[in-house]
DNA sequence: TTAAAAGTTGTATTATAAGACAACCTTCAT
DNA sequence: ATGAAGGTTGTCTTATAATACAACTTTTAA
């Protein structure tokens, strides 16, 4: 069993910063940028679009409604793995996975 | 844009209902045990001990305490995203990634 | 250019995660 | 067998996600 020792631990969020510079350098704005689209907000917009869905349309396959969905993708909320994999499952059925289950 | 229609789209339970039968028969009984290694709690619990950790090392460095972990760890708690993104960073550095962001 | 569809945002209510901490089990080394 | 370390569980409080729905803005098709 390998030991690791806790300075060698760094956060994503430390791990950024060293690599593109503090927020509101140019450099780190490229990559923000870039950054984007692993998003969750992006990620499940993306899906749906590819599916020709409304958000209206997922909301009534999640259960929920479009205004919810709305504030997902535009990233305005965190919210639970359980909804996450509720609206993977229920609204886009096999289109996408999640490899954790809770 | 592909369209894809309402009938195709199946959850995972159900999807899982047909391939391995109903819960409470033995074949899903099989799959159920294979599939626990998929669940979170053991995916963390198992990069913990990896890491050769206690829970309240690990507590310590996602800033809460060891009861909340072990919670996590037995699956008993849904969890937000930004809460398993917190623990994936603060906790175990770059020795475990999360594919989203929040 | 305008009407309908799609998407966003405000706000109130309810459900539940997060956080804290103590008491209690379990494991393991001596 | 016993004490200490590690892990689990009960329970309370606080923070916030989920839900709902209406009003509003933006986009799209005719």
């Amino acid at each position: 069993m390998k030991t690791v020792k806790n300075k060698d631990l760094k956060s994503l969020d430390q791990f950024v910063d060293e690599q593109y510079g503090k927020k509101g350098t140019k450099k780190r704005d490229i990559f923000e940028k870039g950054y984007e689209e692993f998003k969750l907000g992006f990620i499940l917009q993306q899906a749906r679009l590819e599916m020709g869905m409304t958000q209206e349309e997922l909301a009534e396959k999640v259960g929920t409604n479009k205004g919810y969905i709305s504030r997902i993708e535009n990233n305005i909320k965190d919210i639970r793995i359980s909804t996450l994999q509720r609206i993977i499952e229920k609204g886009f059925g096999g289109h996408l996975e999640l490899a954790i289950k809770i």
